[in-house]
DNA sequence: TTTTGTCCGACCAATTTGATCGGAGACCTG
DNA sequence: CAGGTCTCCGATCAAATTGGTCGGACAAAA
């Protein structure tokens, strides 16, 4: 229940590896393919490269073509927040539908529904729950996280 | 993203439902059938039934059978969260599955996995703020009188 | 005992999600 | 300058979860 799918979850992994190694090290930063993501992580390739193309139609990460080439945050990692991730994948988050939906809306309870004013008030704390949230902070060196501060840029032979 | 399915909201409609008519007027307090949840909110009748009947076992309503039969909730309304209630409709709930699986947990990339430690927090806020609301709190707007002496607004910080 | 109305468990269809394949564009190399 | 290679990109297919349905079992009333 509530579990976010694995695009997502792909999704999150990939820009915390490419904020890390981006803002981790200036003198190493590069360019990183989906390949090395994906090895890196076990995940299925093609999967993944969906997942960063719909980020990059969303202004999050921006790609390069061709040898070389790959991906790269396209704005700090302090501005890029957990629910804007998670909608440019899945699109607009929100525990009913009822909410955002035009008047069109499909619900045939919304004439009787009892619970509409009490759950927005939980829809709203979890948004605002995850536009606090950052990929910065999903980074080393913050108070969020208890991990070691030692985060060992593996130099990956190419 | 993180909607909530039907299940879930006909759970909670009929909980919010039954409480009102079981504690709003306590001269009129009868037991409901399906039926007549069903109908009052345009759902179907079936589904619902197989809702209430996970209610039921996890030990949340109490069900009548035979003629003038019913449900009825098995303990008071401030002690049943949503949280409860979710996880008896559609098991246990958590943005990721890795925290409460067992080690045969197939997530491959539980090895490199550099998201786990930080959305933890996430979940876990989720998780307490699902458990701060009760079915007594979703009765706000009932049509019937309410002789409940505290009402209790829980604000949910950060 | 018969009848009626209810809850209960197993079954089937539809939508969403996870995963895959071939093609188009861009950079490097000779 | 041209070929080759590597990358991203869009459309397509299979699997799993969810939404919905059906007939049987049980209990109370007539």
């Amino acid at each position: 229940m509530l579990k976010l799918s694995k695009k997502a979850d792909y999704g999150l992994m990939a820009l915390q590896y490419i904020a890390s190694v981006q803002y981790g090290d200036v003198a190493q930063a590069r360019i990183i393919n989906t390949k090395e993501i994906a090895e890196e992580h076990h995940i299925p390739v093609e999967l993944l490269a969906k997942v960063l193309q719909a980020l990059a139609k969303h202004g999050i990460v921006e790609s390069q073509n061709g040898p070389k080439g790959g991906y790269l945050l396209a704005r700090n990692a302090g501005t890029i927040t957990i629910a804007q991730v998670l909608e440019a994948i899945e699109g607009p988050l929100g525990i009913a539908d009822c909410y955002h939906d035009k008047d069109e809306s499909a619900c045939l309870q919304r004439e009787h529904c009892n619970i509409r004013t009490p759950l927005r008030k939980v829809q709203d704390s979890i948004y605002q729950l995850l536009n606090n949230m950052t990929v910065e902070d999903m980074m080393g060196g913050t108070p969020l996280i208890t991990i070691q501060p030692t985060t060992t840029v593996e130099g990956v032979e190419r």
